[in-house]
DNA sequence: GTCTATAGCCGGATAGAC
DNA sequence: GTCTATCCGGCTATAGAC
């Protein structure tokens, strides 16, 4: 009888853990899912019956699993910009000791690199900046603020250097984010109208060299003319 | 007799008339609340029935004037295309002497002074370039296409005389645009970090001088450090 | 946790009266 | 040219069986 009665407990806590396991699983299976439709259609054209087709479960689980589309909406929101900032963790570890300029040159490399492999996350944020809401006003203060309170401080420091181009720091950020991610966010027409693809390692590296010649300047120890294909400090470039 | 025939004819004529004059009115209505709703929404998250309510129409008007959604959709890129093509020729109509960098600069200038004024047009254009689809190879072959064809023609003659960044013509067009148009399109999100808004003349202002510094170089006569508020012509600046 | 069933609304498109 | 009425399907969300 004991055995028997742990036989069954053992059984429920195996049972359970499945369960969970397949719950969590279902649940990334749908914030994934959530990430191409909110990119793809903002919130009001995303359809979350569309979500769980593409999940490869029943459009009930969603509400299930994140109450409603908003909460959906936020999850996603939240893990991808979670994702944003783990990939500057990433790739700046080791930079604590580096001048500040050196670290804005290595952000807005970074910032280039993720854009090309994340162009869903560019297509998500800009979705809601069009017109004011209350999804505006939460993206703003909880994901955008920080990120452009940062960069602004770093672009000044570099700006008092003479290494980055004059101007408001906010409104030079937004031109340094529209020039970088547009190419990725229209890969469809780029493809057409240019006949490759933005994606490929060589255009990367290209975008990389090029958006970050139109805004640092170099030190200015020498008198020289104002050219674009300067000599710089060497960096990992593989092509 | 014939009185009575002459005026029912001449009644029959001036009802004709006002009847045409009240069908172009609703076409242009529709037309105008289809092109806010395609801009907002996207094709596939527009709404017919919303652009007949915007329009103050009733919803079966819409597929009388233009068929069907696509058929709207077509006439709304199409005027608004030609609304893009007529600014250019409205502010450089007596250009015909210039140097083709001061075409070029004065064609840059007017792009972004046609984005302020009409941030909907570029969300309309946006929207379809993420995947490829019948309407996005139309819309390349018909509208985009040429103008990106003679962008490039302009910017490789002033690169040659080393007056413009270096890098591929068309790569750099999709750099312009992007730097340019993102504030725009994201208006409210910008108000919201910025704290003020880019449709300003004083903002737009300065956001021409900044976009043009950061793409065109001055002519390289006399070796000086790499500064982006360098002295330019004299040009039509109000402010 | 998962699924079926359904409520209640909005979508594009069309038929046919006037 | 205009409008009413209607078809059919997709949408979010929820109730309730298992």
């Amino acid at each position: 009888m004991t055995s028997d009665l742990t036989k069954e407990t053992l059984d429920e806590v195996v049972n359970q853990r499945r369960r969970q396991q397949r719950s969590l699983d279902t649940r990334e299976r749908i914030l994934q899912a959530a990430f191409e439709e909110f990119a793809e259609r903002g919130f009001e054209g995303a359809s979350t019956r569309n979500v769980a087709a593409k999940a490869g479960v029943q459009h009930p689980l969603v509400t299930y699993h994140f109450k409603n589309k908003e909460g959906l909406w936020r999850a996603v929101v939240t893990t991808t910009s979670f994702n944003f900032g783990q990939h500057f963790q990433d790739h700046l570890a080791g930079m604590t000791e580096k001048d500040e300029v050196a670290r804005l040159r290595l952000l807005q490399e970074q910032f280039v690199r993720f854009a090309a492999a994340n162009p869903n996350f560019h297509w998500l944020m800009s979705h809601e900046g069009k017109r004011d809401s209350d999804r505006l006003t939460w993206l703003v203060e909880e994901r955008v603020r920080n990120y452009f309170d940062v960069m602004a401080k770093l672009i000044r420091t570099a700006q008092k250097q003479g290494r980055y181009v004059e101007g408001d720091p906010y409104h030079l950020q937004y031109l340094f984010i529209g020039a970088v991610t547009r190419i990725f966010m229209l890969s469809a027409e780029v493809q057409q109208v240019m006949g490759r693809s933005p994606f490929s390692k060589k255009f990367v590296d290209e975008h990389v060299r090029t958006c970050c010649a139109l805004f640092f300047r170099e030190p200015a120890e020498s008198a020289r003319p104002a050219r674009v294909a300067a000599p710089r400090k060497s960096r990992r470039l593989t092509k």
